[in-house]
DNA sequence: AGACGATGTTCACATATACGAACGACTCTC
DNA sequence: GAGAGTCGTTCGTATATGTGAACATCGTCT
Protein backbone atom coordinates (compact mmCIF):
# COMPACT_ATOMS: atom_id res chain seq x y z
CA UNK A 1 0.00 0.00 0.00
CA UNK A 2 1.44 3.43 -0.66
CA UNK A 3 2.74 4.24 2.15
CA UNK A 4 3.42 8.15 1.49
CA UNK A 5 -0.59 8.42 1.10
CA UNK A 6 -1.10 7.09 4.52
CA UNK A 7 1.67 9.31 6.00
CA UNK A 8 0.28 12.33 4.31
CA UNK A 9 -3.12 11.54 5.63
CA UNK A 10 -1.66 10.80 9.29
CA UNK A 11 0.50 13.97 8.86
CA UNK A 12 -2.67 15.82 8.00
CA UNK A 13 -4.68 14.15 11.63
CA UNK A 14 -1.72 15.05 13.76
CA UNK A 15 -2.23 18.70 12.62
CA UNK A 16 -5.68 18.71 13.04
CA UNK A 17 -5.42 17.21 16.28
CA UNK A 18 -2.77 19.72 17.50
CA UNK A 19 -3.29 22.50 19.36
CA UNK A 20 -1.46 24.80 17.72
CA UNK A 21 1.09 24.97 14.10
CA UNK A 22 4.05 21.76 14.30
CA UNK A 23 7.53 22.32 12.97
CA UNK A 24 8.77 19.81 10.33
CA UNK A 25 10.26 18.34 13.30
CA UNK A 26 7.56 17.62 15.95
CA UNK A 27 5.70 15.73 12.99
CA UNK A 28 8.78 13.38 12.46
CA UNK A 29 8.95 12.58 15.66
CA UNK A 30 5.82 12.05 16.12
CA UNK A 31 4.85 9.79 13.03
CA UNK A 32 8.30 8.33 12.65
CA UNK A 33 8.99 9.43 9.26
CA UNK A 34 12.29 10.75 8.46
CA UNK A 35 12.54 14.56 8.01
CA UNK A 36 13.58 14.54 4.13
CA UNK A 37 10.26 12.78 3.38
CA UNK A 38 8.25 14.64 5.64
CA UNK A 39 9.15 17.37 3.98
CA UNK A 40 8.80 16.45 0.74
CA UNK A 41 4.95 14.96 1.44
CA UNK A 42 4.61 18.32 3.28
CA UNK A 43 5.93 20.51 0.42
CA UNK A 44 3.02 18.74 -1.82
CA UNK A 45 0.21 19.24 0.59
CA UNK A 46 1.05 22.85 0.96
CA UNK A 47 0.85 22.89 -2.72
CA UNK A 48 -2.55 22.01 -2.67
CA UNK A 49 -3.61 23.92 -0.26
CA UNK A 50 -4.50 21.05 1.98
CA UNK A 51 -1.88 22.27 4.17
CA UNK A 52 -0.78 25.89 5.55
CA UNK A 53 3.07 27.12 6.46
CA UNK A 54 3.44 29.86 8.34
CA UNK A 55 6.73 32.34 8.01
CA UNK A 56 8.37 30.25 10.87
CA UNK A 57 7.99 27.27 8.91
CA UNK A 58 5.32 25.70 11.21
CA UNK A 59 2.40 23.54 9.62
CA UNK A 60 -1.19 23.59 9.85
CA UNK A 61 -4.13 22.38 8.19
CA UNK A 62 -5.34 24.38 4.94
CA UNK A 63 -8.67 25.93 3.94
CA UNK A 64 -8.83 23.40 1.25
CA UNK A 65 -8.87 20.46 3.87
CA UNK A 66 -11.92 22.09 5.77
CA UNK A 67 -13.52 22.46 1.78
CA UNK A 68 -13.14 18.69 1.23
CA UNK A 69 -14.42 17.51 4.59
CA UNK A 70 -17.92 19.99 4.86
CA UNK A 71 -18.09 17.66 1.92
CA UNK A 72 -19.19 14.46 4.33
CA UNK A 73 -21.81 16.42 5.77
CA UNK A 74 -23.58 17.15 2.50
CA UNK A 75 -23.23 13.75 1.68
CA UNK A 76 -25.10 12.12 4.34
CA UNK A 77 -28.19 14.28 4.03
CA UNK A 78 -28.83 13.56 7.33
CA UNK A 79 -27.53 17.14 8.74
CA UNK A 80 -30.04 18.97 6.94
CA UNK A 81 -32.98 17.59 9.28
CA UNK A 82 -30.92 17.34 12.05
CA UNK A 83 -29.60 20.98 12.44
CA UNK A 84 -33.15 22.84 12.57
CA UNK A 85 -34.00 20.31 15.18
CA UNK A 86 -30.63 21.56 17.26
CA UNK A 87 -32.02 25.30 16.43
CA UNK A 88 -34.90 24.88 17.98
CA UNK A 89 -33.72 22.85 21.02
CA UNK A 90 -31.27 25.70 21.95
CA UNK A 91 -33.28 28.84 21.01
CA UNK A 92 -35.99 26.85 23.31
CA UNK A 93 -33.59 25.75 26.18
CA UNK A 94 -31.07 28.10 25.50
CA UNK A 95 -28.37 26.10 25.75
CA UNK A 96 -25.55 24.60 23.43
CA UNK A 97 -27.38 21.38 21.48
CA UNK A 98 -25.17 19.24 18.90
CA UNK A 99 -25.24 15.91 17.05
CA UNK A 100 -22.69 13.47 17.39
CA UNK A 101 -22.84 9.38 15.86
CA UNK A 102 -20.79 5.99 16.66
CA UNK A 103 -17.11 5.58 15.06
CA UNK A 104 -14.97 3.05 16.31
CA UNK A 105 -15.15 3.43 19.80
CA UNK A 106 -15.77 7.21 20.14
CA UNK A 107 -18.64 9.43 19.79
CA UNK A 108 -17.79 12.00 17.07
CA UNK A 109 -19.53 15.43 17.32
CA UNK A 110 -20.90 16.62 13.85
CA UNK A 111 -23.03 19.92 14.10
CA UNK A 112 -23.32 21.90 16.65
CA UNK A 113 -25.46 25.32 18.11
CA UNK A 114 -24.94 27.61 20.17
CA UNK A 115 -26.95 29.88 22.31
CA UNK A 116 -25.85 33.74 21.50
CA UNK A 117 -23.40 33.88 24.42
CA UNK A 118 -20.12 34.69 23.91
CA UNK A 119 -17.72 33.15 26.46
CA UNK A 120 -17.80 29.81 27.12
CA UNK A 121 -16.72 27.46 24.88
CA UNK A 122 -18.20 24.02 25.89
CA UNK A 123 -16.13 21.04 25.38
CA UNK A 124 -17.93 19.65 22.26
CA UNK A 125 -16.37 21.03 19.35
CA UNK A 126 -17.31 20.05 15.75
CA UNK A 127 -15.10 17.85 14.57
CA UNK A 128 -14.29 16.49 17.78
CA UNK A 129 -13.90 12.82 19.23
CA UNK A 130 -14.21 11.42 22.99
CA UNK A 131 -14.79 7.93 24.11
CA UNK A 132 -18.82 7.19 23.30
CA UNK A 133 -19.06 5.54 26.86
CA UNK A 134 -18.37 9.19 28.88
CA UNK A 135 -20.56 11.11 27.00
CA UNK A 136 -24.73 11.17 26.58
CA UNK A 137 -24.68 11.19 22.25
CA UNK A 138 -22.18 8.12 22.75
CA UNK A 139 -24.50 6.13 25.18
CA UNK A 140 -27.46 6.56 23.38
CA UNK A 141 -25.40 5.42 20.33
CA UNK A 142 -24.11 2.27 22.44
CA UNK A 143 -27.85 1.28 23.90
CA UNK A 144 -29.16 -0.20 20.50
CA UNK A 145 -25.78 -2.09 19.50
CA UNK A 146 -25.75 -5.97 19.85
CA UNK A 147 -24.67 -6.41 23.60
CA UNK A 148 -21.38 -8.17 22.12
CA UNK A 149 -20.82 -5.27 20.22
CA UNK A 150 -20.62 -3.25 23.31
CA UNK A 151 -18.46 -5.32 24.77
CA UNK A 152 -15.85 -4.54 22.26
CA UNK A 153 -16.45 -0.90 22.67
CA UNK A 154 -15.71 -1.07 26.12
CA UNK A 155 -13.01 -3.57 26.15
CA UNK A 156 -11.31 -1.37 23.66
CA UNK A 157 -11.87 1.93 25.27
CA UNK A 158 -11.12 1.24 29.15
CA UNK A 159 -7.97 -1.70 29.15
CA UNK A 160 -8.08 -3.96 31.55
CA UNK A 161 -10.69 -3.49 34.19
CA UNK A 162 -13.17 -4.19 32.19
CA UNK A 163 -15.31 -7.24 33.95
CA UNK A 164 -16.80 -4.60 36.66
CA UNK A 165 -16.72 -1.83 33.97
CA UNK A 166 -18.56 -4.12 31.44
CA UNK A 167 -21.38 -4.67 33.74
CA UNK A 168 -21.91 -1.04 34.74
CA UNK A 169 -22.11 0.45 31.32
CA UNK A 170 -24.82 -2.72 30.78
CA UNK A 171 -26.44 -1.46 33.93
CA UNK A 172 -26.61 1.93 32.35
CA UNK A 173 -27.06 1.18 28.53
CA UNK A 174 -30.51 -0.62 30.07
CA UNK A 175 -31.42 2.24 31.81
CA UNK A 176 -31.11 4.66 28.35
CA UNK A 177 -33.08 2.12 26.65
CA UNK A 178 -35.56 2.45 29.05
CA UNK A 179 -35.71 5.91 29.79
CA UNK A 180 -35.15 6.55 25.86
CA UNK A 181 -32.51 9.51 27.03
CA UNK A 182 -29.11 9.31 28.29
CA UNK A 183 -27.42 11.48 30.28
CA UNK A 184 -23.30 12.35 31.19
CA UNK A 185 -22.79 13.95 34.49
CA UNK A 186 -19.03 15.66 34.62
CA UNK A 187 -18.02 12.47 33.16
CA UNK A 188 -16.38 14.17 30.01
CA UNK A 189 -16.14 17.35 31.08
CA UNK A 190 -16.15 18.75 34.72
CA UNK A 191 -19.56 20.31 35.88
CA UNK A 192 -20.80 19.72 32.47
CA UNK A 193 -23.81 17.68 31.72
CA UNK A 194 -25.48 16.25 29.18
CA UNK A 195 -28.61 14.92 27.84
CA UNK A 196 -29.18 13.29 24.56
CA UNK A 197 -31.59 10.97 22.99
CA UNK A 198 -30.69 8.41 19.54
CA UNK A 199 -31.95 9.25 15.91
CA UNK A 200 -32.40 6.75 13.43
CA UNK A 201 -33.18 6.77 9.82
CA UNK A 202 -34.69 3.81 7.62
CA UNK A 203 -31.36 1.74 7.89
CA UNK A 204 -31.11 1.81 11.67
CA UNK A 205 -28.98 4.51 14.21
CA UNK A 206 -27.58 7.52 12.62
CA UNK A 207 -26.27 8.87 15.88
CA UNK A 208 -27.25 11.20 18.76
CA UNK A 209 -28.83 14.25 19.39
CA UNK A 210 -27.73 16.48 22.88
CA UNK A 211 -27.39 19.26 24.92
CA UNK A 212 -24.58 20.32 27.21
CA UNK A 213 -25.31 22.68 29.84
CA UNK A 214 -23.88 23.88 33.31
CA UNK A 215 -24.75 22.72 36.30
CA UNK A 216 -26.96 25.77 37.71
CA UNK A 217 -28.56 26.72 34.10
CA UNK A 218 -31.89 27.28 34.48
CA UNK A 219 -34.11 25.31 32.81
CA UNK A 220 -35.29 22.23 34.70
CA UNK A 221 -34.12 18.71 34.08
CA UNK A 222 -37.67 16.88 32.90
CA UNK A 223 -37.94 19.68 30.86
CA UNK A 224 -34.44 19.44 29.11
CA UNK A 225 -34.82 15.35 28.63
CA UNK A 226 -38.35 16.05 27.45
CA UNK A 227 -37.69 18.34 24.46
CA UNK A 228 -34.30 16.26 23.69
CA UNK A 229 -36.02 13.63 23.29
CA UNK A 230 -38.74 15.59 21.14
CA UNK A 231 -36.58 16.24 19.13
CA UNK A 232 -34.91 13.04 18.28
CA UNK A 233 -38.19 12.02 17.59
CA UNK A 234 -38.95 14.63 15.03
CA UNK A 235 -35.67 14.35 13.24
CA UNK A 236 -36.14 9.99 13.54
CA UNK A 237 -39.62 10.44 12.06
CA UNK A 238 -38.71 13.02 9.35
CA UNK A 239 -35.47 10.23 8.71
CA UNK A 240 -38.24 7.66 7.74
CA UNK A 241 -36.95 5.78 10.72
CA UNK A 242 -38.40 4.21 13.81
CA UNK A 243 -37.33 4.04 17.48
CA UNK A 244 -36.94 0.18 18.46
CA UNK A 245 -37.95 0.12 21.51
CA UNK B 1 7.05 16.34 -6.04
CA UNK B 2 5.35 13.13 -4.82
CA UNK B 3 2.52 12.55 -7.17
CA UNK B 4 0.84 10.05 -5.04
CA UNK B 5 0.06 12.76 -2.61
CA UNK B 6 -1.06 15.27 -4.67
CA UNK B 7 -3.09 12.66 -6.49
CA UNK B 8 -4.40 11.73 -3.07
CA UNK B 9 -5.86 15.43 -2.44
CA UNK B 10 -6.76 15.86 -5.66
CA UNK B 11 -9.43 12.78 -5.45
CA UNK B 12 -10.47 13.73 -2.38
CA UNK B 13 -11.16 17.16 -3.83
CA UNK B 14 -12.77 15.41 -6.31
CA UNK B 15 -14.99 13.38 -4.27
CA UNK B 16 -16.17 16.52 -2.23
CA UNK B 17 -17.68 18.33 -5.35
CA UNK B 18 -19.32 15.03 -6.45
CA UNK B 19 -22.78 15.41 -5.93
CA UNK B 20 -22.93 11.57 -5.14
CA UNK B 21 -20.12 8.27 -4.47
CA UNK B 22 -17.93 8.30 -7.37
CA UNK B 23 -17.02 4.91 -8.83
CA UNK B 24 -13.52 4.46 -9.67
CA UNK B 25 -13.59 4.65 -13.70
CA UNK B 26 -14.87 8.16 -13.19
CA UNK B 27 -11.81 9.11 -11.35
CA UNK B 28 -9.80 7.88 -13.61
CA UNK B 29 -11.36 9.71 -16.08
CA UNK B 30 -11.43 13.01 -14.15
CA UNK B 31 -8.40 13.24 -12.90
CA UNK B 32 -5.99 11.29 -15.32
CA UNK B 33 -4.88 8.69 -13.48
CA UNK B 34 -4.18 4.86 -14.34
CA UNK B 35 -7.05 2.60 -12.91
CA UNK B 36 -4.42 0.71 -10.61
CA UNK B 37 -2.64 3.62 -9.21
CA UNK B 38 -6.10 5.32 -8.61
CA UNK B 39 -7.21 1.93 -6.66
CA UNK B 40 -4.00 2.01 -4.88
CA UNK B 41 -4.59 5.67 -3.69
CA UNK B 42 -8.35 4.83 -3.05
CA UNK B 43 -7.04 1.92 -0.65
CA UNK B 44 -4.97 4.08 1.28
CA UNK B 45 -7.20 6.08 2.09
CA UNK B 46 -10.31 4.07 2.76
CA UNK B 47 -7.55 2.61 4.85
CA UNK B 48 -6.71 5.31 7.12
CA UNK B 49 -10.98 6.66 7.12
CA UNK B 50 -10.58 9.38 4.78
CA UNK B 51 -12.82 7.90 1.82
CA UNK B 52 -15.52 5.44 2.55
CA UNK B 53 -16.51 3.06 0.20
CA UNK B 54 -20.01 1.92 -0.62
CA UNK B 55 -21.01 -2.07 -1.29
CA UNK B 56 -21.48 -1.30 -4.85
CA UNK B 57 -17.70 -0.25 -5.06
CA UNK B 58 -18.03 3.93 -5.02
CA UNK B 59 -16.46 6.22 -3.11
CA UNK B 60 -17.11 9.00 -1.20
CA UNK B 61 -15.46 11.34 1.28
CA UNK B 62 -15.30 9.90 4.32
CA UNK B 63 -15.49 10.71 8.25
CA UNK B 64 -11.76 11.42 8.98
CA UNK B 65 -11.58 13.79 6.34
CA UNK B 66 -14.29 15.96 8.10
CA UNK B 67 -12.51 15.77 11.64
CA UNK B 68 -9.55 16.79 9.97
CA UNK B 69 -11.12 19.78 8.01
CA UNK B 70 -12.68 20.88 11.50
CA UNK B 71 -9.55 21.46 12.77
CA UNK B 72 -8.72 24.29 10.60
CA UNK B 73 -11.82 26.75 11.98
CA UNK B 74 -10.53 25.67 15.30
CA UNK B 75 -6.98 26.76 14.67
CA UNK B 76 -8.27 30.38 13.56
CA UNK B 77 -9.90 31.58 16.79
CA UNK B 78 -11.93 33.93 14.75
CA UNK B 79 -14.62 31.52 14.41
CA UNK B 80 -15.37 31.95 18.33
CA UNK B 81 -16.29 35.21 17.64
CA UNK B 82 -18.00 35.16 14.89
CA UNK B 83 -20.45 32.73 15.31
CA UNK B 84 -21.98 34.33 18.33
CA UNK B 85 -22.69 37.66 15.99
CA UNK B 86 -24.03 34.75 13.11
CA UNK B 87 -26.03 33.40 15.93
CA UNK B 88 -27.52 37.50 17.17
CA UNK B 89 -27.94 38.01 13.25
CA UNK B 90 -30.16 34.89 12.35
CA UNK B 91 -32.06 35.10 15.73
CA UNK B 92 -32.78 39.08 15.04
CA UNK B 93 -33.89 39.01 11.41
CA UNK B 94 -34.73 35.12 11.20
CA UNK B 95 -32.85 34.73 8.03
CA UNK B 96 -29.53 32.90 7.04
CA UNK B 97 -26.33 34.08 8.17
CA UNK B 98 -22.85 33.12 7.16
CA UNK B 99 -19.38 33.89 7.55
CA UNK B 100 -16.89 33.65 4.43
CA UNK B 101 -13.16 34.61 3.51
CA UNK B 102 -11.58 34.90 -0.06
CA UNK B 103 -9.95 32.24 -1.36
CA UNK B 104 -8.23 32.97 -4.56
CA UNK B 105 -10.88 34.54 -7.04
CA UNK B 106 -13.52 32.22 -4.48
CA UNK B 107 -15.31 33.37 -1.44
CA UNK B 108 -15.54 30.38 0.57
CA UNK B 109 -17.87 29.84 3.24
CA UNK B 110 -16.65 28.81 6.63
CA UNK B 111 -19.65 29.43 8.81
CA UNK B 112 -23.49 29.56 8.42
CA UNK B 113 -26.66 29.72 11.14
CA UNK B 114 -29.99 28.64 9.97
CA UNK B 115 -33.26 29.83 11.23
CA UNK B 116 -34.77 26.44 12.65
CA UNK B 117 -37.33 26.61 9.60
CA UNK B 118 -37.20 23.56 7.65
CA UNK B 119 -37.31 23.19 4.06
CA UNK B 120 -35.56 25.71 2.02
CA UNK B 121 -32.06 25.37 2.16
CA UNK B 122 -30.27 28.04 0.88
CA UNK B 123 -27.21 28.37 -1.61
CA UNK B 124 -24.74 29.00 1.08
CA UNK B 125 -23.53 25.82 2.46
CA UNK B 126 -20.16 25.21 4.82
CA UNK B 127 -17.27 24.60 2.69
CA UNK B 128 -18.83 25.95 -0.73
CA UNK B 129 -16.67 28.02 -2.44
CA UNK B 130 -18.54 30.71 -5.01
CA UNK B 131 -16.62 33.15 -7.24
CA UNK B 132 -15.83 36.36 -5.01
CA UNK B 133 -17.35 38.77 -7.76
CA UNK B 134 -20.91 37.59 -7.75
CA UNK B 135 -21.38 37.11 -4.00
CA UNK B 136 -21.67 39.52 -0.83
CA UNK B 137 -19.12 38.35 1.11
CA UNK B 138 -16.96 38.20 -2.07
CA UNK B 139 -17.42 41.80 -2.86
CA UNK B 140 -17.01 42.71 0.80
CA UNK B 141 -13.34 40.85 0.84
CA UNK B 142 -12.34 42.31 -2.52
CA UNK B 143 -13.38 46.17 -1.76
CA UNK B 144 -10.17 46.23 0.69
CA UNK B 145 -7.41 44.56 -1.51
CA UNK B 146 -5.64 46.74 -3.75
CA UNK B 147 -6.57 47.70 -6.96
CA UNK B 148 -4.41 45.49 -8.91
CA UNK B 149 -5.46 42.45 -6.90
CA UNK B 150 -9.36 43.23 -7.76
CA UNK B 151 -8.04 43.42 -11.49
CA UNK B 152 -5.94 39.95 -11.02
CA UNK B 153 -9.30 37.85 -9.56
CA UNK B 154 -11.46 39.20 -11.86
CA UNK B 155 -9.69 39.15 -15.00
CA UNK B 156 -9.45 35.08 -13.88
CA UNK B 157 -12.70 35.02 -12.94
CA UNK B 158 -14.55 36.69 -15.83
CA UNK B 159 -12.33 35.33 -18.49
CA UNK B 160 -12.35 37.13 -21.76
CA UNK B 161 -15.13 40.43 -21.93
CA UNK B 162 -12.79 41.50 -18.90
CA UNK B 163 -12.73 45.60 -19.77
CA UNK B 164 -15.99 46.62 -19.43
CA UNK B 165 -16.50 44.02 -16.44
CA UNK B 166 -13.78 45.32 -14.49
CA UNK B 167 -15.05 48.89 -14.90
CA UNK B 168 -18.28 47.72 -13.41
CA UNK B 169 -16.70 45.77 -10.59
CA UNK B 170 -14.90 48.74 -8.98
CA UNK B 171 -17.75 50.98 -9.44
CA UNK B 172 -19.33 48.28 -7.50
CA UNK B 173 -16.23 47.96 -5.27
CA UNK B 174 -16.07 51.84 -4.58
CA UNK B 175 -20.09 51.50 -3.78
CA UNK B 176 -19.19 49.33 -1.52
CA UNK B 177 -16.42 50.91 0.62
CA UNK B 178 -18.31 53.89 0.80
CA UNK B 179 -21.49 52.41 2.62
CA UNK B 180 -19.35 49.91 4.73
CA UNK B 181 -21.66 46.60 2.90
CA UNK B 182 -22.03 44.92 -0.12
CA UNK B 183 -25.36 43.10 -1.68
CA UNK B 184 -25.89 40.48 -4.25
CA UNK B 185 -29.34 40.63 -5.90
CA UNK B 186 -29.97 37.37 -6.93
CA UNK B 187 -25.98 37.15 -8.74
CA UNK B 188 -24.98 34.03 -6.90
CA UNK B 189 -28.31 32.24 -6.69
CA UNK B 190 -31.75 33.31 -8.32
CA UNK B 191 -34.11 35.71 -6.27
CA UNK B 192 -31.96 35.09 -3.20
CA UNK B 193 -30.47 38.19 -2.27
CA UNK B 194 -27.43 39.27 0.20
CA UNK B 195 -26.30 41.24 2.32
CA UNK B 196 -22.40 41.49 3.51
CA UNK B 197 -20.08 43.64 5.46
CA UNK B 198 -16.07 43.18 5.91
CA UNK B 199 -14.35 41.61 9.24
CA UNK B 200 -11.34 42.55 10.26
CA UNK B 201 -8.84 41.74 12.73
CA UNK B 202 -5.29 43.27 13.87
CA UNK B 203 -3.84 42.20 10.57
CA UNK B 204 -6.05 42.87 8.21
CA UNK B 205 -9.45 41.58 6.28
CA UNK B 206 -11.06 38.04 7.60
CA UNK B 207 -13.77 37.85 5.27
CA UNK B 208 -16.88 39.10 5.74
CA UNK B 209 -20.18 38.48 7.73
CA UNK B 210 -23.45 38.25 5.88
CA UNK B 211 -26.75 37.26 5.58
CA UNK B 212 -29.32 35.97 2.54
CA UNK B 213 -33.03 35.85 2.03
CA UNK B 214 -35.89 35.58 -0.09
CA UNK B 215 -37.03 39.18 -2.05
CA UNK B 216 -40.47 38.96 0.02
CA UNK B 217 -38.73 37.92 3.37
CA UNK B 218 -40.08 40.41 5.92
CA UNK B 219 -36.93 42.75 7.40
CA UNK B 220 -36.70 46.46 6.14
CA UNK B 221 -33.48 46.58 3.88
CA UNK B 222 -32.53 49.16 6.25
CA UNK B 223 -32.81 46.96 9.39
CA UNK B 224 -31.23 44.16 7.86
CA UNK B 225 -28.04 46.23 6.21
CA UNK B 226 -27.41 47.96 10.18
CA UNK B 227 -27.39 45.13 11.95
CA UNK B 228 -25.25 42.80 9.15
CA UNK B 229 -22.65 46.15 9.48
CA UNK B 230 -23.42 46.47 13.14
CA UNK B 231 -22.35 42.70 13.70
CA UNK B 232 -19.46 43.07 11.34
CA UNK B 233 -18.13 46.11 13.23
CA UNK B 234 -18.74 43.94 17.12
CA UNK B 235 -16.80 41.17 15.26
CA UNK B 236 -13.89 43.57 14.35
CA UNK B 237 -13.86 45.07 17.11
CA UNK B 238 -13.59 41.81 19.34
CA UNK B 239 -10.43 40.39 16.99
CA UNK B 240 -8.92 43.79 18.11
CA UNK B 241 -9.39 44.85 14.20
CA UNK B 242 -10.24 48.35 12.47
CA UNK B 243 -12.00 49.23 9.46
CA UNK B 244 -9.63 51.21 7.40
CA UNK B 245 -11.91 53.55 6.52
C1' DA C 1 -28.13 -18.31 -23.05
C1' DG C 2 -24.32 -16.59 -24.78
C1' DA C 3 -21.44 -12.95 -25.65
C1' DC C 4 -20.21 -8.51 -25.26
C1' DG C 5 -19.02 -4.41 -22.64
C1' DA C 6 -17.75 -2.12 -18.67
C1' DT C 7 -15.80 -2.22 -14.24
C1' DG C 8 -12.91 -3.68 -10.37
C1' DT C 9 -8.82 -6.42 -9.08
C1' DT C 10 -4.24 -8.56 -9.38
C1' DC C 11 0.65 -8.96 -10.81
C1' DA C 12 5.53 -8.24 -12.62
C1' DC C 13 8.55 -4.68 -14.21
C1' DA C 14 10.33 0.32 -15.09
C1' DT C 15 10.53 4.40 -12.60
C1' DA C 16 9.65 7.95 -9.50
C1' DT C 17 10.08 8.33 -4.47
C1' DA C 18 11.98 7.72 0.27
C1' DC C 19 15.94 7.98 2.72
C1' DG C 20 20.51 9.21 4.94
C1' DA C 21 24.03 12.41 4.89
C1' DA C 22 25.84 16.68 4.05
C1' DC C 23 24.87 21.68 3.89
C1' DG C 24 23.22 26.16 5.45
C1' DA C 25 20.65 29.13 8.57
C1' DC C 26 19.40 30.38 12.90
C1' DT C 27 19.27 30.73 18.00
C1' DC C 28 20.93 30.17 22.46
C1' DT C 29 24.66 29.79 25.64
C1' DC C 30 28.87 30.76 27.66
C1' DG D 1 31.70 36.73 19.71
C1' DA D 2 32.52 32.03 19.02
C1' DG D 3 30.72 27.52 19.41
C1' DA D 4 27.31 24.21 19.74
C1' DG D 5 22.93 22.77 19.15
C1' DT D 6 18.59 22.78 16.61
C1' DC D 7 16.07 23.13 12.59
C1' DG D 8 14.99 23.34 7.64
C1' DT D 9 16.68 22.36 3.06
C1' DT D 10 19.16 19.97 -0.73
C1' DC D 11 20.97 16.01 -3.30
C1' DG D 12 22.19 11.25 -5.08
C1' DT D 13 21.05 6.64 -4.88
C1' DA D 14 18.46 2.09 -3.22
C1' DT D 15 13.95 0.90 -3.09
C1' DA D 16 9.23 1.01 -2.83
C1' DT D 17 5.62 2.61 -5.95
C1' DG D 18 3.20 3.52 -10.33
C1' DT D 19 2.05 1.47 -14.45
C1' DG D 20 0.09 -1.36 -18.27
C1' DA D 21 -1.60 -5.71 -19.37
C1' DA D 22 -3.92 -9.65 -18.16
C1' DC D 23 -7.60 -11.69 -15.19
C1' DA D 24 -12.03 -11.74 -12.85
C1' DT D 25 -16.66 -10.20 -12.22
C1' DC D 26 -20.89 -8.26 -12.92
C1' DG D 27 -24.62 -6.35 -15.69
C1' DT D 28 -26.70 -5.82 -20.28
C1' DC D 29 -28.10 -6.63 -24.81
C1' DT D 30 -29.24 -9.54 -28.87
Amino acid sequence: MSTSVVRAVRILELLAHAEKPLPLSRVCAELEIPKSTAHNILASLVGEGFVEVSESATYSIGLKAFEVGAAHLRATGTVGVVAPELARLTRSLNITSHWAILEGTDAVYLCKEDPPVRGIQLASAIGARLPAVITAVGKSCLAWLDADEVERHVAIATGVDRSKALADVHRELDRVRAAGYSTDDGEAALGIQCVAAPVFDMSGPRGAIGVSYLRDSGASFDTITTQVREAAARATSLLGGRNPR
